[in-house]
DNA sequence: ATAGCATACTAAACCGATTTAGTAGCTGTT
DNA sequence: AACAGCTACTAAATCGGTTTAGTATGCTAT
């Protein structure tokens, strides 16, 4: 039926100058030119009363109220987008990750969000797989789409920001960007602590991926930790996660080499909760049984960590509250005056969470 | 530093017409007007040059590249929100989620993006955790964001919408509305024969949340499927769960319940994959072993299945794949003539797939 | 010589709001 | 009567692009 008719008439566009019943038939919404037609005023008066901005003060009460109820009966909306261009701002930020579908950055997205909505300001995601160009090109393009500030999580953006720049663990110091860190230092000393006060002395590592930015500062850290405590790492009994996916997989395959080494060990402590999860299966194929012969610690504390068999004992980061805390720093940087001041680095403290996945050293 | 400083100097805001001097020094992205005077031509013309419009078909070669060559070093990228409100096109949609940071709608939300970024499209994510008033006014609030479409992840939209919405999971039929739904009768057969074949005949259920649009259908799907295989449904071995978290300690919580019921079963069949988890707890708890005891399966296949202790089985819905789908969907139907027909319906096949917490049912 | 046409542009409207500067009408004061 | 000052508004500029209609120039064909 539509096919026969669409040759012949051809649909104008409505102009925004259309009468309001035209406007209304045809599926538009009502823009402030035909509200204004419709109460007999100037668009002036009706954005002044509309935003309640201090330049309706002079227009009494009656009219105000006329406006308004015209308004709520035409479902007026203001058009976001003219606003804002028109008062430069966006009340919209952009959020890189590396991957939505991952259990870190969606519970970072999950705080982000809480507090974003809260203040009226909404986001765009993006995810860049570790794609070189386009960690790149993504944080050019949002502000091309007139972002008011960014997020980074996990990812260390290049191109220098216009706009203010929060990231979320992972990033060198740059200017203009406040990072917000894990108290590395604390998460290492927390799970050595723990595994040594259990009696393991023999330990595997899992160090993370070459690009992860965490990688690097957490192993420092879980050096210094160990030479504290007086356990000496065996370089044959630490591995790497290499392969971009995050899928057990990757834990999996690093864990089968460490048993294929030979080296004894009574504990392992993985790059994260994920590793971790593909580390016990690599361990019970291995005829290894969780937590007696082998202890695991993830990290991160994912939702499914809790859940896992063993539970899983894990070094949590506050990963939502991180999101929130992203957030809240943004918005308060966006506030300021250009050229404020602002913080570089803020910490947040890490928890270890004793689940089942470890147990005394089994006395050799 | 900043209080003393603010008082006496008043930061001008550089307005459009500034110098280009002035415009980079102050950190402000190069506009059209100031590309234009550098090059000593009209805006028009610079516009038409950069957009490779037909338009520009009358300007010669050299002069083009002149404009182009302009472009590159000052670094011009046209505001992308001034650009919107002349084209009346975002290259935006919506996409409205229950949760963000939960396996089922990242899943999604990752395949919509794959598709949408493609296609030069940008995305604001909304979660409304199952608050109505807030499924009520996100997709107002997005509209009023100029978005071209709307997708909603296993939510049910209540305020019409004047652009064209695709439904992934859950949404009963409406006008103007993609419905992408699974195919559950295939679903519910798949894990039913499944179950049956390995000698299971009393089988535990946990049905959805009320709120969850599978829900009705899903539990329909089940109870056709028991009867065409010839199973009867012991109502008192039918949980349903309860509460607005995603965790699995909701699936923990009624299969507590299911064993206190003292209603001997063999197997069970979750509701997804996250109560799977948790009814897998409940049961060793109960001193049942997985899949000798009590063969589980699952629904969804989050990435988390495939690493549980047993591996879940599962019946698989392509979400990723049902993201993208949505993607493209919303785009044929954004870039059709209004009026135009679309598909009411589009069924994507689910995949069983047999992992290790289903076995043989014990020999009673 | 000039109509006709292509070439190489430009002026100005437009998208839908916000916001500044200004005006018309009235009251009250000196 | 003249002027200030208040009330109740409006006209017009503006944000930064896109797009339409039009113009000036030069060349060719009749």
């Amino acid at each position: 039926m539509w096919e026969t008719i669409a040759h012949d008439i051809v649909m104008p566009r409505p102009k925004s100058g259309t009468s309001l019943r035209a406007r209304k038939a045809s599926g538009l919404s009502v823009c402030l030119k035909s509200l204004a037609e419709h109460v007999g005023l100037s668009q002036a008066a009706v954005s002044l009363v509309i935003n309640r901005s201090p330049g309706a003060k002079s227009i009494p009460h009656r009219t105000q109220e006329l406006i308004r109820k015209a308004a709520r009966e035409l479902n007026y909306r203001p058009n976001h987008i003219a606003r804002s261009l028109r008062q430069q701002r966006s009340y919209t930020i952009g959020v890189v990750v590396p991957e939505i579908s991952e259990g870190y950055a969606a519970l970072v997205m999950s705080g982000i969000e809480d507090h974003l909505l809260q203040e009226g300001y909404f986001y765009f995601v993006v995810s860049h797989r570790h794609r070189d160009e386009l960690i790149e090109e993504y944080p050019l393009m949002l502000q091309q789409r007139a972002v008011e500030g960014l997020i980074a999580v996990d990812t260390a953006i290049t191109s220098a920001s216009q706009v203010p720049l929060v990231a979320v663990s992972g990033h060198r110091e740059l200017p203009g960007v406040t990072n917000i860190v894990l108290d590395h230092a604390l998460a290492a000393t927390l799970a050595m602590e723990h595994l040594t006060k259990l009696g393991h002395r023999q330990i595997a590592f899992i160090k993370g991926q070459a690009f992860s930015s965490d990688t690097a500062i957490r192993w420092e850290s879980v050096r210094n930790a160990a030479q504290a405590l007086g356990v000496t790492i065996n370089e044959r009994l630490v591995g790497q996660l290499e392969g971009e996916s995050s899928s057990p997989e990757l834990g999996y395959v690093v864990t089968k080499k460490l048993l294929a080494s030979g080296e004894p060990f009574t504990a392992l402590f993985a790059f994260n909760d994920i590793s971790a999860i593909g580390a016990i299966q690599a361990l019970r194929e291995g005829g290894r049984c969780i937590p007696q012969d082998v202890s695991v610690v993830g990290f991160d504390d994912i939702q499914s960590a809790a859940f896992q068999n063993p539970a899983l004992t894990t070094v949590r980061q506050p990963l939502r509250e991180m999101g929130m805390l992203a957030a809240e720093t943004l918005l308060r940087r966006i506030a300021a005056p250009p050229g404020a001041e602002y913080p570089k680095e803020i910490v947040v403290q890490p928890e270890l969470i004793c689940r089942a996945s470890t147990a005394t050293a089994p006395s050799a």
